[in-house]
DNA sequence: TATAAGGTCTCCAGCAACTAGAATGTCAAA
DNA sequence: TTTGACATTCTAGTTGCTGGAGACCTTATA
């Protein structure tokens, strides 16, 4: 399979494809005689997880890791809950963050008239001393 | 003022402020005979202005026009709160995205036991097809 | 068989917003 | 005077791709 087909399979850009390719994310499983990657279903597998993860805002290294387990035997669910966990808490500090920004920001706007005038709560907020 | 002064003025790394100065975000007043750049207090507001803009989220080019807002004597609100606007709108989209991301994998992490067996649904959840 | 279209290759550059480091220059105090 | 802290410029790295150039390969049609 080439890596056109590929990339419409696994709903990835090409160049994506080649990028995780280029970085030992998911690796081809041969070349052709003229040099194109050949792929095939154990890797279009791979590729497919490696998205979802990707979706799920694990860094490409947290996917790399991941990947691993996914691809061993041995692995614990421990190891990946672990990982998981991690994720989880990241996700939720940024969510309190966004919330804290997005309460002041609104604020902000509901305070701002949005007419002629150049009085603004908005900018006074940013130029005003902590 | 030398720019380490500034720097903690305002909070904000010596090396961010040199490359405010370089991409003419805010540049110094002036520049000594020896080349070293020089603030006065109007750089250290701007300098403040933009270090608050930009925890709220504005992009470098967001806070360009804001600044630029904010040292026009002319400016209307109205200009001001169309900007803040559309960044609430960004982050509450931001925010549904995470909000959802959350779930799923919250749901993953507490239905994956985390034991030393393999059988993970975090896994599976990434690996099954759509 | 020739040719055109489209797929693929590699390599280089760039995005945002800094950050790190090297090599060098300046300034104030002991 | 010499040390040490600060300043300068420059290059390059970070993350995760994305775009383009120029060249080669494959397939379909005339």
């Amino acid at each position: 399979m080439n890596i056109g087909a590929v990339a419409k399979a696994v709903d990835l850009p090409v160049k994506t494809v080649r990028y995780y390719a280029d970085i030992g994310l998911v690796r081809p499983a041969a070349r052709s005689t003229s040099g194109y990657r050949q792929y095939d279903e154990t890797e279009l597998s791979k590729l497919v997880f490696v998205r979802r993860a990707r979706a799920f805002g694990f860094s490409i290294d947290e996917v790399r890791e991941l990947l691993s387990l996914y691809e061993d035997r041995n692995r614990s669910s421990a190891d990946v809950k672990e990982i998981a966990t991690h994720r989880l808490e990241d996700i939720e500090k940024k969510m309190r963050e966004l919330k804290a920004l997005h309460d002041e920001l609104a604020h902000l706007v509901t305070a701002c008239r949005g007419d002629d005038r150049p009085d603004c709560p908005i900018i006074s907020r940013f130029a005003t001393p902590v």
